[in-house]
RNA sequence: GCCCCUAUAGUUCAAUGGAUAGAAUGCUGGCCUCCGGAGCCGGCGAUCUGCGUUCGAAUCGCAGUAGGGGCGCCA
């Protein structure tokens, strides 16, 4: 409710000033402390226009000002203008979300489609706390995006024809121990033995280098029993995306890329007047995308090359088919077939060379969820596709980088094996168990279980999300684990607390006219920016916006639960109104936690 | 050499160019005869350095310092 708060009081300024409508809009805050509950900051470049003190504008303009809908009084204080909500106000806004209820928040319904592609781990191993970090970003900016109304595509690019799973596959077909337990943790393992092989001999160089061109041809029996060891291996490593409550609508393999869209893509480039074929010097007979916008042209080699001398693609090559897929820029499709059914009820799908179905992909914007590193190719990427003609796609395409996820003073390594310790499903268990101290002893035991699986899975999404995507985590059971304070059980206490008070005493309703507290009033003003947030963190693709939102959001409820009695107002009328209060409060508190994926618990 | 990211209380994080830089944690002092103490109230404590832009800078620009990443016919 804060954009149409904001709107009226920008419509009122603007007639008292004469500006437009935008500019008065752009200088309204929320001013902090006693300075009234929205403010207005237009009287600075008022008085350069007029050549007069701010002060004096401003004093002027708030005597002038006719008063927009919602606002008790204007005051001038300094060269700011401070406007304080009228009681008005507080009951339409929760006459407003009586109305609305779990809708509070919830965008129109768009047509344009979003691809968000996240981790694309190697299906070779476990997923450690920092491919835990990617998934989360993805799944929530997914979840962000859905609820401010836009058709989203869940995706997750699994590279099964990557050197890392011909080896772990060579290591599965020679080495002697047989596989055990979950098939991502085995693998993992088994593949920091294969990778020292691997260095060490060169007879077992060439074995994984003949493996992987079987596997490349997708003929024959190695290829088609490495796809289902790949296969297991994702669905092993979902079984740990799951319990963090991580969903996907489709996989695309690969294989599968190779097999049914890589040829034409291929044409594409080799047609495009963009890409050149090198004739001399050290990229001889290779086909080079020239970079040759100004930010390029300082770096030491910047073209990249696409197809090797020897006609096979490079990285950047294939990404560039597989992003022109995404935009539906390609004759070719996938055919997909079921992967499995998720807990949460929906089908994930995968392409598949005996697929049936037709129905992915066509996106009109993509979001790749990678890391910071690849900041590079992924500009590369984008200026490939402008270079090609495809302004729009290039437009729509965007990299979500984030920092990794570090040890104290070490870098995770598939290779060296240093994520032992450190997965997903590590640092799970050991929130569940912590989370199972915490809960009261006369909670039944599967009751405990539950609880104490939610909660875990909330402080550990929390952790990760809080922080803004550009900055490094070092990784720290303490705080990825914390329940208190700055976490999610914070929140979700103060839900539960919500839902217990709703349960006794109910809805309540708006009441006209009423002289509320400060601590409602603090309440009722940090719930109206809820659809704010939203639109917010959905443009700028950030979720923390919504952790912090959900801290403060509970930090207002908490204080208004310790100040403001509600069964036990004495009044009728105020009881009905704070449990109005209340329940405004829990539909907020649910949906904020909702777009991060923590479950809002009715009692833990 | 060039490019990108980061730098805020002891520690971990936040802050749409706006007024007194917010939280948490830590240390410290209070609050359960009262709707759930995973909570509430108080105290201590911070913008890497310099110059600039601006009425106004943690935020923008330039130059540094420190840490991380990138610029492969690798994957």
């Amino acid at each position: 409710m804060f954009g149409l708060l904001k709107r009226k009081v920008a419509e009122s300024l603007s007639e008292a000033t004469g500006e437009p409508l935008n500019e008065c809009e752009r200088t309204i805050e929320l001013p902090k402390g006693e300075f009234g509950d929205v403010a207005s900051s237009i009287c600075f470049s008022l008085a350069k226009k007029r050549k007069k003190p701010p002060q004096e504008i401003a004093s002027e303009v708030a005597a002038t000002l006719r008063l927009p809908d919602w606002v008790a009084k204007v005051r001038s204080d300094g060269p700011y203008l401070n406007f304080t909500l009228s009681s008005r106000f507080y009951s339409k806004l929760i006459e407003f979300i009586l109305k609305e209820g779990e809708k509070y928040g919830r965008g129109k319904k768009k047509k344009a489609k979003t691809i968000v592609e996240f981790p694309s781990v190697n299906p070779n191993k476990p997923w450690h706390v920092g491919h835990l970090r990617n998934a989360l970003l993805g799944d929530s900016v997914a979840r962000i995006l859905e609820f401010s109304g836009e058709d989203v595509e869940r995706m997750d690019y699994i590279d099964d024809l990557g050197l890392q799973v011909a080896q772990s596959f060579w290591g599965y077909l020679n080495l002697k121990e047989k596989p055990s337990g979950k098939l991502d943790l085995w693998l993992g393992k088994q593949y920091v033995e294969v990778a020292k092989k691997f260095e060490e001999d060169k007879k077992v160089q060439e074995e994984v280098r003949q493996l992987l061109l079987k596997m490349e041809e997708g003929k024959g029996q190695e290829a088609q029993k490495c796809r289902e060891l790949v296969e297991k291996c994702v669905a092993a490593q979902y079984e740990t995306a799951f319990k963090f409550k991580i969903y996907h609508d489709v996989l695309i393999f690969e294989s599968d890329i190779v097999r049914t869209i890589f040829e034409e893509g291929m044409e594409k480039i080799r047609k495009s007047k963009a890409i050149v074929k090198e004739k001399s010097g050290k990229n001889a007979g290779c086909l080079v995308a020239k970079m040759e916008s100004e930010e390029f042209a300082s770096m030491e080699s910047p073209d990249k090359i696409l197809v090797r001398s020897d006609g096979t693609a490079t990285y950047t090559g294939k990404d560039v088919i597989f992003q022109m897929w995404k935009f539906g820029l390609l004759k070719g499709d996938f055919r997909y077939a079921t992967f499995m059914r998720q807990p949460n009820g929906k089908e994930c799908e995968m392409s598949a060379p005996k697929g049936t179905r037709a129905c992915h992909g066509k996106a009109s914007r993509v979001i790749n969820v990678i890391g910071m590193e690849q900041a590079y190719p992924q500009k590369v990427i984008r200026e490939i596709l402008r270079s090609m003609g495809y302004e729009k796609e290039a437009e729509n395409s965007v990299h979500l980088a984030y920092e990794h996820v570090w040890l104290e003073d070490e870098k995770f390594s598939g290779r060296q094996g240093t994520w032992v310790g450190y997965t997903a499903d590590e640092l799970y268990e050991e929130g569940v168990k912590r989370a199972q101290e915490k809960i009261k002893s006369e909670v039944a035991a599967e009751e405990r279980g539950r609880i104490a699986a939610s909660v875990a899975a909330g402080a550990i999404r929390f952790s990760f999300l809080r922080t803004s995507p550009e900055k490094k985590i070092t990784f720290k059971w303490d705080s990825a684990l914390s329940l208190e304070g700055d976490s999610a059980p914070y929140v979700m206490y103060a839900h539960a607390r919500a839902q217990k008070i709703f349960e006794k005493g109910g809805k309540g309703r708006a009441e006209e006219g009423a002289e509320l507290e400060d601590a409602e009033k603090e309440l009722l003003k940090k719930i109206m920016l809820f659809d704010w947030v939203v639109s917010e963190a959905a443009r700028q693709l950030r979720p923390h916006l919504v952790a912090d939102f959900c801290l403060e959001l509970a930090e207002a409820y908490n204080k208004f639960y310790n100040s403001c009695p509600i069964l036990s107002a004495g009044d009728e009328r105020i009881q009905e109104r704070r449990l109005a209060i209340n329940y405004a409060s829990l539909v907020a508190l649910k949906n904020s936690l909702s777009l991060l994926g923590i479950d809002a618990l009715k009692r833990m």
